[in-house]
DNA sequence: AGAACTTGCAACAGTGATGATGCAAGTTCT
DNA sequence: AGAACTTGCATCATCACTGTTGCAAGTTCT
C-alpha cells in the first residue's frame, strides 16, 4: 500500500529501517537510551538519525507505526472475523507472537498516552472481543468467565510468551492456548 | 526488626515515608519523572527530597528495599512451605496482591539488573517453585506443564490482576487462581 | 526559654542529552 | 564526467536534571 510496505529503492530509505531496527533493539534493553547509543548500534552518526528524524518523539512514533502496520497485518492474516474461532486464535496468536518478538519496545508504546495508538489499541481490542465471543457462542470458551478479564489474561500470556525467547512461535503459541483455555491445574479447581 | 518495622517517631521518619510514597505514585505513572516532580508530589521542596537520599538511585533503591521488605512477609505470612498447596497459594496471592497494588513500581524495578534484587527475586523464584512441586505432587497441577512456564503465567497473571483495581484483593485472587487452574475454555482443548 | 533539629528557599556548578549547522568526502544516477 | 544526494565529523547553543550549600524560619523536646 504505502511506501512502508514498498521495496526499499533508495539508500536513504534502507538507513530509514536499519535506524529503526536498532532503535528497537536498544530500547528494549534500555527505554532511557539516549540517541548517541541508537546511532551507534545503528553504525551510523548521531547527525544522521537526527536528519531522517526530527526529533526523539518523532523517531519513537515512527517505530510504533511502522509496529502497528505489521501488527494489524498479523491480525488481519488470521481472519479472526470468519476463520473458526479457535483456527482463528492459534492463527493470529501465531502472526503476532512473531511480530512481538522483534518489536516489543514499540508495541509496549502502545499502552502510553499517546491518541493515535489508543485507538489502535482499542480498535484492535474490540477485535478480540468479538472473536472471543464467536469463541463462546461455539462453546470453546466458559460462559461465567468476565469477557474482560479472558482478554487480559490472553494479552499477558501473549507479552509473557513473547519474551520467552526458547522455541518457534508455533509451538509458543499452542502452549500459550492450551494454557488459556485449560489453565495449568487438574481440573479439580478451588472446590 | 530494624527501623522499617519500628513505629515512626520523628518528623523526619514520616518525611522519608511520605517521600517513599509519593515516588511509587508518581514513577509508577513515569518512571522517567524527575525528582522535581517527586517532591512535588510529596508535598516537600526538592532539597528536602536530596537530604534524605543522597541520590536518585538511593532513593530507588531504598523503595525497593521497603518493598521488598513487605513482600518477604507476604509470603511468610502464607507459610508456605508446610500449609497445603491450595491454601498456602492462595494466601500468599491475596497478600502479594495487596503489596503489589500498592508498590507495583518498586517490585517490578526487582527484575532489573540490581545485584540485590536479583538475589530476592531469585529466592522468591525458589520458594514457588517449591511450592508448585507441592502442588504438583498433590495432584493439583498438571504434571505434563513446564514448571517454569507455569510459575511465569502465575506471575503473569498477579502483574495483571494487581493492574485491574476494581475489587477487593480477596476476589482479584480467587479469580486468579481459578484461571490459573481451570483457564477460560470449557474443558476440551485445542484438538 | 533555649538547644537541637528540620524545612523551605534561593542560588550555584556540573553534567549529559538534544537538536542544528557547515563542510568535505563518498555514492548513485544520468 | 557532472549533478544530486547522503553521510561522517566537528562544532555550537540550549536545556533539563542532578546534587550541593548557606541562611532564615519553624518545630519539637527538655
Amino acid at each position: 500500500m504505502s511506501e512502508t510496505t514498498r521495496a526499499l529503492r533508495s539508500d536513504a530509505e534502507r538507513t530509514v529501517r536499519t535506524i529503526l531496527e536498532a532503535a528497537e533493539r536498544v530500547l528494549s534493553k534500555n527505554p532511557a537510551a539516549s540517541m548517541e547509543q541508537i546511532a551507534e548500534a545503528a553504525g551510523v552518526a548521531r547527525t544522521t538519525v537526527h536528519r531522517r528524524f526530527a526529533s526523539r518523539e518523532a523517531l519513537v512514533d515512527a517505530m510504533a507505526a511502522w509496529a502497528n502496520q505489521r501488527f494489524a497485518e498479523a491480525i488481519d492474516a488470521a481472519h479472526p472475523e470468519t476463520a473458526p474461532p479457535l483456527v482463528a486464535l492459534y492463527q493470529a496468536t501465531v502472526n503476532v507472537l512473531r511480530v512481538k518478538i522483534d518489536w516489543g519496545f514499540a508495541m509496549s508504546r502502545m499502552l502510553s498516552d499517546d491518541p493515535e495508538a489508543a485507538r489502535v489499541h482499542a480498535e484492535v481490542d474490540a477485535r478480540c472481543e468479538r472473536l472471543f465471543s464467536r469463541a463462546r457462542e461455539a462453546g470453546v470458551l466458559r460462559a461465567d468467565v468476565d469477557p474482560l478479564w479472558a482478554r487480559r489474561v490472553y494479552y499477558a500470556l501473549c507479552h509473557e510468551a513473547a519474551q520467552t525467547r526458547d522455541g518457534e512461535p508455533d509451538a509458543l503459541a499452542a502452549r500459550l492456548i492450551d494454557t488459556l483455555l485449560r489453565g495449568v491445574g487438574t481440573g479439580q479447581g478451588l472446590a
